[in-house]
DNA sequence: AGTTGCAGATTTGCAACTCACC
DNA sequence: AGGTGAGTTGCAAATCTGCAA
């Protein structure tokens, strides 16, 4: 992982950490908060993303890397300009729809470079007044939770959308239809 | 929560941060899992699993419990000698490995009561990196994803179902239901 | 606070297609 | 002239959803 200077030295120093100990504490981006209470181990609140834009290249570069990882590619190289849109981003979604935002990528964009526009567009989230993503209604979250499923299942299933369908247990054409509602692009990857 | 002091001055930092969001997160004396779900909170320092393998019991118990609820099953009762096993494995994967041992109990086996034999075969492989998304159907998968973000929700409000719905964008009646499906007793958490 | 009846909307599986490519 | 696999579509049954009570 590359380190890179930020203006708040324990974030680095945590974060920089996070291979080891959140190893077991994290499973797919998700912390477990679950096990915070009985193991007496002390937790604290990491500003929200919006507001340590510093950190977002370093995070970008981790989950590049991790995702590579896990999927078997080669880690994406990314621009300065895309570096500079995922900044200006307003992350409502914080460290884990940053980290979607660059699984996705991994699993979905077959060229090496990745450029600003090769991200997914942001320009519709506008920061309503005094909603964030507490307020993210029940068919958008299940939305976004089935869109990753989906794309983890074909993943899995070497992109073969028919075989991914069999494992999930739905017919082929369902998965076709739900994709296409959820806007995953066919063909590809 | 008691806060001790540290050896290590960028950890006190993160401690004294500490004081304000359990405050939200005890009700009552009683500690909210539900509520650590997503929030922004990292651990750190914890001992290898194999040092303290008392601790084990606790744990065991605690994943048993959580899976159960996440999938709706009833939660398996571990035999002596089953606890004795896996106190007896060396986890080398820590608490992830272990959890991902009950995890897939939980889901694989069958019966309730969990004997010895009914552990998988220790010591053979490399546990493989853990994804809730490999042996879930599609609805599996939905539902526990949906019963986690509504207890969220819930929890979010206070337990007022009416106003989780509200901010969910659902019809109260409509929530009702998919709580009773989803086998969330409704009433209390 | 929680439930129910009901009608309209949506999802889902099944089978039958087209299309491209060997 | 076939065969296979990817993706689509029509349709009926099942399920979901909001509204009103």
């Amino acid at each position: 992982m590359v380190l890179i200077g930020t203006s708040k030295p324990w974030a680095r120093r945590v974060i920089s950490a996070t291979n080891k100990p959140l190893e077991y504490l994290i499973d797919n981006g998700n912390f477990r908060p679950d096990l915070f209470y009985r193991l007496n181990v002390i937790p604290f609140q990491i500003p929200p993303l919006r507001e340590r834009i510093e950190d977002v290249p370093m995070l970008t570069e981790h989950f590049n890397q991790r995702f590579s990882l896990e999927y078997a590619k080669k880690p994406k190289l990314f621009s300065e300009d895309a570096i500079d849109a995922l900044q200006d981003h307003i992350w409502l979604g914080n460290v884990r729809e940053l980290r979607n935002t660059i699984e996705r990528i991994v699993i979905m964009v077959s060229k090496q470079k990745i450029k600003a526009s090769d991200l997914p567009d942001f320009g519709s989230v506008e920061e309503s007044p005094a909603s964030t993503y507490r307020f993210q209604s029940f068919k958008d979250a299940t939305d976004a939770y089935q869109r990753e499923f989906i794309l983890h299942k074909i993943a899995q299933s070497d992109g073969n959308v028919a075989k991914a369908a069999e494992e999930m247990g739905v017919d082929r054409s369902h998965l076709y239809r739900r994709m296409r509602n959820l806007g995953i692009p066919v063909k590809d990857r």
